[in-house]
DNA sequence: GCATTGACGAAGG
DNA sequence: CCCTTCGCCAATG
């Protein structure tokens, strides 16, 4: 729903004035991600409406550092369950390690049985 | 205002 | 089956 305020941010937050922008969507989305579950790019972006625009789920992403409550951006990985997103991390290792302590098996920064905790927003979270 | 880039994804070779 | 190209939209130079 969105409600969360943006954080004043630096400067890398874009669409600041707008009352309303789809990277808390995003965030919102995340968070409610389950344990020990995770999702993609592409869902979170076709949950959004923007399925054609995944790149900019990734990129609204790169300000989940700076948003409260905290975003759970190790559930989010690309549609081939790779921690695609682990150079952005505070360590390349801590993605791993944060899904891994999740029950979430990792090898070769690719998730085992992604397809089994993957959790689709359209499908779970329905609206 | 055009060109490049990006935590993606699907399609083509 | 692996690699390359294109599309998408917003931000940045």
């Amino acid at each position: 729903m969105a409600t969360n305020k943006i954080e004043k941010s630096k400067t890398a937050l874009p669409t600041l004035k707008a009352k309303y922008s789809f990277f808390e969507d995003v965030y919102d989305v995340v968070r409610q991600i389950p344990k020990g579950r995770v999702t993609s790019y592409g869902a979170i972006a076709q949950y959004l409406g923007t399925k054609l625009s995944a790149r900019m789920v990734g990129w609204a992403m790169n300000g989940s550092h700076t948003v409260s409550p905290y975003v759970p951006a190790h559930r989010v990985v690309n549609r081939n369950g790779m921690l695609s997103g682990k150079a952005h991390f505070d360590t390349p290792t801590q993605m791993q390690e944060l899904l891994e302590q999740e029950n979430i098996k990792i090898v070769k920064e690719t998730i085992i049985d992604f397809e089994k905790i993957f959790w689709d927003p359209c499908n779970e979270l329905s609206f």
